[in-house]
RNA sequence: GCCCGGGUGGCGAAAUGGCAGACGCAACAGACUUAAAAUCUGUUUCCCUAAAGGGAGUGCGGGUUCGACUCCCGCCCCGGGCACCA
């Protein structure tokens, strides 16, 4: 029977709100060790939380828990990334503030991360929201300003109509595939110049214990590549491009100009000028998604100019190609088509000449080869190694005043500014006379107006626009009348340090106290979703090294390590081949078995099978499946199926609400169960039956202390002394269970619990202090059953005081171990020894083992391996 | 196309180069029960065999080693990211 969790789980949260038990002190004891663990925090939706969200929250909890225990000083905060887009368009439609709806899904969250009995110090939650943090937001944004690091521009962006909204290119595809238009449009906007600092956010990843994936994603995303720049002349103009192959110069036999350079109009010859105006016509109206996405065939017009190659003289046509991007490197570029993919292909469709500058290594074909090789056909230079010549042909081209090496980055500066209402007011004015002014610091927060109507007005402008008083303000500098700024920021600004206010959460006069910061910072442990692999922690980082600049933090990095947790998807689905589902129809339909088409691409993929029981449908149960020479089939049928799982959504049906389950199982079943589903950072399928599992286990534990039948103490406890063998299991689980913690290896964590369990139940006498040891491994995973049991063993106060109990190895000790014997690598026997025997009595007994006699019969023995404690291999032959 | 992950029983998975499949689920059998649920005990990679026992086996093909899920080389498949960045 199920143990009574719902009192259990309520009992001891009631008890931890009471006594403050996790809150860290505002002057925590500073000869302690420190560990700053921290969640990615969430955004607040409508939706209420959804399964993941405790898989990464329950593994930094059990990390908190953990540290406490272990002596350090934990900082473990939670707060609210509330500022978004749903809540705009909520009070959108309702003509409601959209204030109100997003402190209720606060309220939401906040309840139902208390339910999972996390141990977060609550005195520290913030919200981007609030007009406290705003405040330091926009002073944040204030010292990018002053540092020149913020400037204005009318930028070509990407303009949603339905959303009203200005949408990052990073952000286009995911709004786009909601079902949201988005189309290229020049408004004025606010750019941060993360480009400054490219290097440095390229270089100190390498210091991070970041999953490499992440760091080489984050390297790509930055893109640095080094070459040379180099001017070609052509009658009074110059044409500078970019290339990392300044190698291949002499193989430049044309050149390419993206269709919005501003010397096509000045190069291009009468002749050509219609064809080149109706193809510069065309590439504006494509956005740069369509343009990437027409890749495969490549379209350009000549200019009928020609310029002159610096290196040989050469005079060469000019063309212009949407293949060549105006936003990098000189939006020109030299096309070498024997070694680059690209310009090979667009040589070939349009009959320009193929000259062959690199050697490839014996058996290759030149044509199209793009790595590295030997000079040929460049005059004084043939012969050279591509990576010297670069070098030679680089001074070379400094030396002639033509060129000069140079550093190339893919990454963009930051459109940072959005025709929204709900984000922070940039803390700026425009005044006719001083230009854009900065409110003054004292000033702070720059509060959003009142308003009832949020749309963006008639005639495009943000919905800040429409605050016609809150818009009018004084300037600073001369006195005279200024406007506010209308547009706001976007969400990533409160994200990319609320980690930093969690420091120091009430601090009115400074963004975190310096002290404070030097203590705690860096974040020791950050876990949270891969999806924010480059955007939030890339811009997060951009803005700590501002910070640092500024001298308002003492680390050049804000998260030491980092951690993703893999997704859950739902319960696994099985599926069978369309035809063959037809033919059997009847004989599944006899069995319960419905088929549900699943569509992909427009073509019929497979139908997924589902029982229709208690009513609802549900997956195939493992009664009616059944396996037949390694393939998957129905019960009893001749039909083949294959299991997989898919994404919870709500068109799928597969969404699991983990209020249900706290309902049904309990919040340390859910918290222990999705630990136990696998290796953190996997992608792992949701299974109800594994939810039942671990809840019997919890259960398990439960009747250990508690009589089940009367829910007085267990008659097997005893105040005795636990005997060799329990104290041996219970060492071993500690042994493990701390060093899985370490290395957050939670599954075989939670699997040593459940075998010391398995030989606790077999014990007639159960020692308290034997189970008192074990509930406090236990309880960085199941905190309420474990402070409950605590109790009950006879402890008046919370667990959350206790040290993690030392192993201690005089117990771990065994008088004998079995050690496998191997012939030629295959074990044939067993022999029993102590631990410490020398290797050769170790021998001595193997060969004398009567299951090894026989295969030795007739073989010399060759060679005797003995790891010890492990096995022995006796290698024979003959 | 490029860059990362990953591929082990019916399913989730475990294994510093040293007994492959711990632990859990499901399934099967048994105990308890009037019965069911719950609980407890046992079996459960595949093939051959009545059994004792034997053989095969960690996506595929090679290699290194006394010994390979683990290391090396060449492929295949799945998931994710990037994608005309010169």
């Amino acid at each position: 029977m199920a143990y009574p969790h719902s009192e259990i789980e309520a009992r001891w949260q009631q008890y931890w709100e009471q006594h403050k038990t996790f809150r860290t002190p505002e002057e925590p004891d500073r000869s302690r060790p420190k560990c700053y663990i921290l969640d990615m925090f969430p955004y607040p939706s409508g939706q209420g939380l959804h399964v993941g969200h405790p898989e990464g929250y329950t593994a930094t909890d059990i990390q908190a828990r953990y540290r406490r225990m272990k002596g350090f000083n934990v900082l473990h905060p939670m707060g609210w990334d509330s500022f978004g887009l749903p809540a705009e368009q909520y009070a959108i439609k309702t003509g409601e503030h959209p204030r109100g709806i997003t402190y209720q899904n606060i309220d939401t969250f906040r309840r139902q991360l208390k339910m999972l009995g996390f141990s977060y110090d609550w005195d520290r939650e913030v919200a981007t929201t609030d007009d406290e943090y705003v405040r330091w937001t926009q002073w944040i944004f204030l010292q990018l300003f002053k540092k020149g690091l913020a400037y204005e521009g009318e930028m070509p962006v990407n303009w949603s109509p339905d959303l009203c909204a200005v949408l990052a290119n990073e952000e286009v595809e995911e709004w786009r595939a909601k079902g949201h238009k988005v189309e290229r449009r020049a408004m004025r906007q606010w750019v941060l110049k993360i480009t400054e600092y490219a290097e440095r956010l390229l270089a100190d990843l390498d210091g991070l214990d970041w999953p490499e994936s992440i760091k080489e994603m984050q390297r790509n995303w930055i893109g640095k590549s080094e070459g040379a720049e180099v001017d070609f002349a052509m009658d009074g103009e110059t044409i500078r491009v970019f290339t990392t192959r300044p190698d291949t110069l002499f193989g430049a036999t044309y050149m390419v100009l993206a269709p919005e350079h501003p010397l096509v109009d000045k190069v291009t010859t009468p002749g050509q000028r219609e064809a080149v105006k109706a193809y510069r016509a065309a590439a504006a109206a494509k956005s740069d998604l369509e343009r990437t996405e027409l890749a495969k065939e490549k379209t350009g017009v000549f200019t009928g100019a020609h310029a002159v190659n610096p290196v040989n003289g050469e005079s060469i046509p000019v063309w212009i190609a949407d293949y060549v991007l105006w936003g990098y490197g000189t939006g020109a570029i030299m096309a070498v088509p024997a070694h680059d993919t690209r310009d090979y292909e667009f040589a070939q469709k349009f009959g320009l000449p193929i000259v062959q500058v690199v050697r490839p290594p014996e058996g290759t074909d030149w044509r199209g080869y793009v790595d590295d090789g030997v000079a040929v056909n460049s005059g004084e230079f043939d012969g050279l190694p591509t990576a010297e010549f670069k070098k030679k042909i680089t001074a070379w081209l400094e030396e002639k005043g033509v060129g000069e090496g140079k550093v190339n980055y893919k990454l963009r500066d930051w459109l940072f500014s959005r025709q929204r209402f709900w984000g922070e007011p940039f803390p700026l004015l425009h005044c006719e006379k001083c230009g854009v002014v900065p409110v003054p610091e004292e000033d702070l927060p720059v509060r959003l107006p009142e308003l009832t109507d949020f749309r963006p007005t008639p005639d495009g402008q943000p919905p800040l626009a429409r605050a016609t008083e809150w818009l009018k303000a004084t300037c600073p500098v001369c006195g005279g009348p200024a406007f506010r700024e209308t547009n706001t920021m976007p969400q990533w600004a409160g994200s990319c340090w609320y980690y930093l206010r969690y420091i120091d959460p009430k601090n009115d006069r400074a963004l975190v106290d310096p002290d404070k910061e030097k203590y705690w910072m860096p974040v020791d442990l950050y876990v949270g979703g891969a999806e924010h692999a480059v955007l939030h922690l890339l811009y997060a980082r951009f803005w700590h090294k501002v910070l640092f600049d500024c001298g308002a933090v003492s680390t050049p990095e804000p998260f030491r390590k980092l951690v993703n947790q893999g997704m859950i998807l739902g319960e696994m689905e099985y599926h069978a081949d369309p035809a063959a589902f037809a033919a059997h129809a009847a004989a599944l339909k006899e069995r319960g078995i419905e088929g549900i088409e699943e569509r992909k691409d427009g073509d019929v993929a497979s139908i997924i099978l589902r029982t229709r029981r208690d009513g609802h449908g549900a997956g195939l149960p493992d009664d009616l499946i059944e396996k037949r020479q390694g393939k998957v089939f129905v019960k009893d049928m001749d039909l083949e199926i294959t299991g997989r799982a898919e994404k919870m959504s709500k068109s799928r049906g597969n969404v699991i609400n983990p209020d249900d389950i706290v309902k049904e199982y309990g919040a340390d079943s859910l918290r222990l169960y999705e630990m136990f589903m696998g290796p953190l950072t996997q992608v792992k399928p949701w299974s109800m039956k594994g939810v039942e599992g671990v809840s019997r286990f919890l259960s398990r534990v439960y009747r250990l202390v508690v009589d089940d039948e009367t829910g007085d103490l267990s008659p097997k406890l005893s105040g005795g002394e636990p005997t060799k063998d329990q104290l041996r299991s219970l060492h071993a689980a500690i042994r493990k269970v701390g060093g899985d913690i370490e290395r957050m290896d939670y599954n075989t964590a939670i699997s040593a619990m459940m075998i010391f369990v398995n030989e606790a139940q077999a014990w007639d006498a159960l020692p308290r202090s034997l189970l008192s040891t074990f509930v406090l491994i236990l309880s960085p995973f199941a905190p309420h059953l474990a402070e409950e049991l605590w109790n009950r063993l006879g402890h008046p106060d919370s667990l959350s005081g206790e040290a993690w109990p030392e192993v201690n190895e005089e117990y771990l000790k065994e008088d004998e171990i079995e050690l496998p014997v191997q012939v030629n690598g295959r074990v044939r026997g067993r022999i029993r020894i102590a631990p410490d025997a020398g290797e050769e009595a170790v021998f001595e007994l193997a060969l004398a083992c009567p299951e090894v006699i026989p295969h030795l019969e007739g073989k010399s023995l060759k060679k005797r391996i003995y790891i010890p404690k492990r096995m022995v291999n006796l290698v024979a032959a003959g």
